[in-house]
DNA sequence: CGCGTTTGACCCGCGC
DNA sequence: GCGCGGGTCAAACGCG
């Protein structure tokens, strides 16, 4: 993407936070946000070192179901988080990805709304030019060790485009949910370094329960929300089961002190140059504050840039 | 027939 | 202005 993006993404992106204690069967836990994850995050696998890891994050009883009629056909390496920064739990099973791209005015916007904008000013392609920029969803993006491309998540999606990716031999396929009014999209590609990795970004939310997802495993989403701000997580299939506060995740014992990306390195993690550029990682107490977990997705990134 | 996929064309934003 | 690359559209097609 371009340069602007790429410096709004080390702006704004923020809460990083990881956690090399595996309990209930997880190996990781933790979020990241990044930014045009399915770039950025591409490195993430190799970088963090993971090659297979067994136990589903669907598997898990905390975690919902979300593809009874068809398991999960791959093992989940990285799992995205909430847009609301409503983490992962701990126990969760993975590294999460999340960016927010249109960190602006525009953010305060409800989705719905702007989503069916973006539709209508799509759907009249002819007469061009809304003088707006498109405004984008936040998107989150997780890497998957799988052999299909194309992972169950419990929604039902239609694919609506496939392209070439430069500089890969893996296509991009670009997935709706086929729910009316529901606008979330997906963009499912192979990395190109591991093509055992799947890298999927979402885009929206939700506006609605998932179709195969059992009805207690929204037991987590806030209600009255209107599956908007506690959907995020379980509209992309992710164990929410139980949610835990922002600041109960940050003080996990054993979250790295990554400050500084070096930090990682040191624990055995390496980062390439461009991804420390791309991630910011955080110790937990001033995580929230410094990198502004939730608040990079409310806040202009100019504003949020005056702390630094 | 309904739904999902394929695929070429088109749109759009951005850098040069 | 032009070209490139990402993203989307929509007609054609396949399948159950």
């Amino acid at each position: 993407m371009e340069r602007n993006e790429v410096i709004k993404m080390e702006e704004t992106i923020g809460s990083s936070l990881f956690s090399d204690h595996i309990s209930d069967g997880y190996p990781f836990s933790g979020i990241f946000d990044i930014y045009e994850g399915e770039k950025s995050s591409l490195g993430f696998a190799e970088l963090l070192g993971i090659q297979d890891y067994s136990p589903s994050l669907f598997d898990s009883p905390q975690a919902p179901s979300m593809a009874p009629s068809a398991p999960l056909p791959a093992t989940t390496v990285k799992e995205c988080s909430e847009v609301l920064n409503q983490p992962a739990t701990p126990n969760s099973s993975s590294i999460s990805s999340a960016s927010s791209e249109a960190v602006n005015d525009e953010q305060t916007k409800p989705v719905d709304q702007e989503g069916e904008q973006q539709e209508k000013t799509k759907k009249q392609l002819k007469p061009k030019k809304t003088n707006q920029k498109r405004q984008r969803e936040p998107r989150f993006a997780f890497m998957t060790k799988s052999e299909v491309d194309h992972l169950e998540d419990g929604y039902r999606w239609r694919k609506y485009g496939q392209k070439a990716v430069k500089n890969s031999p893996y296509p991009r396929s670009y997935y709706r949910c086929t729910t009316a009014s529901c606008n979330v999209k997906k963009r499912v590609e192979r990395s190109f370094t591991d093509r055992s990795i799947v890298v999927t970004t979402y885009e929206g939310q939700h506006s609605h329960p998932s179709p195969v997802m059992p009805r207690h495993s929204l037991a987590g989403v806030q209600p009255g929300s209107g599956f908007s701000a506690g959907c995020a997580a379980a509209s992309f299939a992710l164990p929410m089961a139980r949610t835990l506060s922002y600041s109960q995740q940050l003080h996990q014992p054993s979250f790295i002190n990554t400050s500084s990306p070096s930090n990682l390195a040191s624990d055995g993690l390496i980062l390439s140059p461009g991804l420390r550029r791309d991630i910011r990682f955080c110790t937990p107490g001033s995580a929230f504050l410094r990198d502004h977990g939730l608040l990079q997705d409310i806040v202009p990134s100019h504003m949020l840039k005056e702390e630094e």
